[in-house]
DNA sequence: TAAAAAAGTTAGACTAATCTAACAATTATA
DNA sequence: TATAATTGTTAGATTAGTCTAACTTTTTTA
C-alpha cells in the first residue's frame, strides 16, 4: 500500500469521502433528525445510487442506521466522528482568521481540505494557540474533543417579535455572497441589536442598532441571521 | 464529480499522487539526473509494476521523459511542478515550526498532507507571514512561485560537523580508482548520510545512512566528497 | 383513489491507483 | 561469456468512489 495512504486511514479508518458524507448528513440535521437520501445527495452534489451505496457502507461500519427506502441519521457513533471533522473545521476557521488574517470570507474552501489532515497534534496546538476558543469565526459552537456540542439557545431573526433584544450570534448558510452582504452593512457577529417593527406582509424588519440610525432587513436575512438573547 | 473532489484538480491538473511522484523523483535527483524505476518504487514503497504504469502517465502529461527500460529524468515542467509542491511543504514546515511553535522533528508528517492544499492564497500568506524565508527549518532551501531553485552551496564532507545530515551532492577528484571505491561502497550521488562522530585525532568519520549499518570514511575520503545540506 | 411525480434501488460500467504473477530485458558476476 | 541477479514490463485482478440507465417504491396531486 502507498505509505501516504496509509495515514489517511488510522485514525477511525474513515475516508476523507467518509467524512464527508457523515459531515453533510450533519449539517442537514443538527438535531439528529432522519435525513433523505435525496437531501444528502443534493446537497453533496452526488447521484443518488452513489449515495445509497455509501449509505450501506456506513450502515455497515455502524456510523448511521439505514434501511431501503428510509432515511438514515447518524449513530451516536456517526455523530461524534461528524462533530469531529466539524472541530477541526471550525479550529481551522477560527485560526485562519485569528492567526493568519484571513477575512472570514475566504477561509471556508481551505478549511474544507484542512479539516481532514490527520495530526491530532496538530489540532490541539490550534486549540490552544486560540485559548479553546467556543465558536467559529462565522459564531458556529466548535465541538469539544469527544464530539460534544454545546447547544447554544439561538433562533433565527425572523423568530423574534418587536421588542426583542438581541446579538447576532451566527450566520446559516454562509455564502461568499451573503457574507459580503454582512460585511458592507457592517453587521458582524457579536452585534446588539433590537427588533423595533415586523412589517406583517413581507416579514421585513426594522431594526435598531446603538450608534446607528435604523436600518431594514428582509424577511429573507432575517431568517439568515441566528440571534442569542444577550 | 464530487464538488470535494473537483478542487483537487484545478491547478496543473494534478492528482495528490501524482503530485507524489513527482516529488519522490526530484528527491532522488535534485540535480536532474535520471532516475531508476526501482529507486522510485522503494523511495515511494510502491511496487514497480505500478510505478511504470505511473510513469506513462506522467510522460504522457509531459511531465518526464519515459522510455521502457530506461530510467526516468523530469521535464522543465516537471521539476517546476515537483519544485512547487517542495515548495508548499518547506514553507509548510517552517510556519509549524516558526508561527505554531512545532518542535522540528513533529513538522515533516504534517506538511506531507498539507502540501497538497489547493489554495495559493494559503501559502502567499504563509510566505508573507514569515517574511519570505529561503530555507526550511532543516535548512533546504525553498523554491521560489515560480519554482526556482537557489543552488545550494555544497561543501566538503570533511567541513560539516557531527550531526549534521547531508546529501552527496559531487565528487572532487574523480580519479577511476576512486570512482570504483566510491561504487564498492555504494557511496551514489544523491545518497543523504548523517555525520555521527568525527574523531579529532583523524578526522575520520562514522556516518549512518538510512538502511545500513555505520560506516566508516576517512578524512582522505571525506575530503572528496561534496556534500549539501538535503 | 388512480395517475403522475419524486425518491430510492439495482445492475453494470468507468477511472485512478494499487496489487500479484508471469515474463522479458539489462546488468553483474563467476 | 554463460549464468545468475536485478530491473523493468505486461496482463489481469482489486478497491473506492463515481456514473448512467432501467426499474421499484413511496408520496403527491388531480
Amino acid at each position: 500500500m502507498n505509505p501516504n495512504k496509509i495515514s489517511f486511514y488510522l485514525r477511525g479508518m474513515l475516508s476523507l469521502t467518509e467524512e464527508n458524507y457523515l459531515k453533510a448528513i450533519f449539517h442537514l440535521s443538527p438535531a439528529g433528525n432522519h435525513v433523505s437520501l435525496n437531501e444528502l445527495s443534493k446537497a453533496l452534489g452526488i447521484k443518488m445510487s452513489t449515495v445509497t451505496a455509501m449509505m450501506k457502507k456506513l450502515s455497515q461500519k455502524g456510523l448511521l442506521e439505514y434501511a431501503t427506502y428510509k432515511p438514515v441519521n447518524l449513530t451516536e457513533q456517526g455523530r461524534i466522528e461528524a462533530a469531529l471533522v466539524i472541530r477541526r473545521h471550525r479550529l481551522t476557521e477560527m485560526f485562519l482568521v485569528e492567526v493568519m488574517e484571513f477575512s472570514w470570507d475566504q477561509v471556508h474552501e481551505i478549511a474544507e481540505q484542512m479539516e481532514h489532515i490527520r495530526s491530532s497534534v496538530f489540532f490541539d496546538k490550534m486549540d490552544t494557540i486560540l485559548g479553546h476558543p467556543s465558536t467559529d469565526p462565522h459564531g458556529s459552537p466548535i465541538p469539544d474533543k469527544d464530539g460534544k456540542i454545546k447547544k447554544r439557545k439561538e433562533k433565527m431573526l425572523s423568530e423574534c417579535k418587536e421588542g426583542d433584544e438581541v446579538k447576532i450570534s451566527s450566520v446559516r448558510q454562509g455564502s461568499d455572497e451573503f457574507l459580503r452582504f454582512l460585511s458592507q452593512r457592517k453587521l458582524h457577529l457579536g452585534l446588539a441589536l433590537t427588533v423595533k417593527k415586523i412589517e406583517p406582509f413581507d416579514g421585513s424588519m426594522r431594526i435598531s442598532i446603538p450608534g446607528r440610525r435604523q436600518e431594514f432587513l428582509s424577511r429573507d436575512v432575517c431568517e439568515k441571521l441566528m440571534v442569542a438573547f444577550s
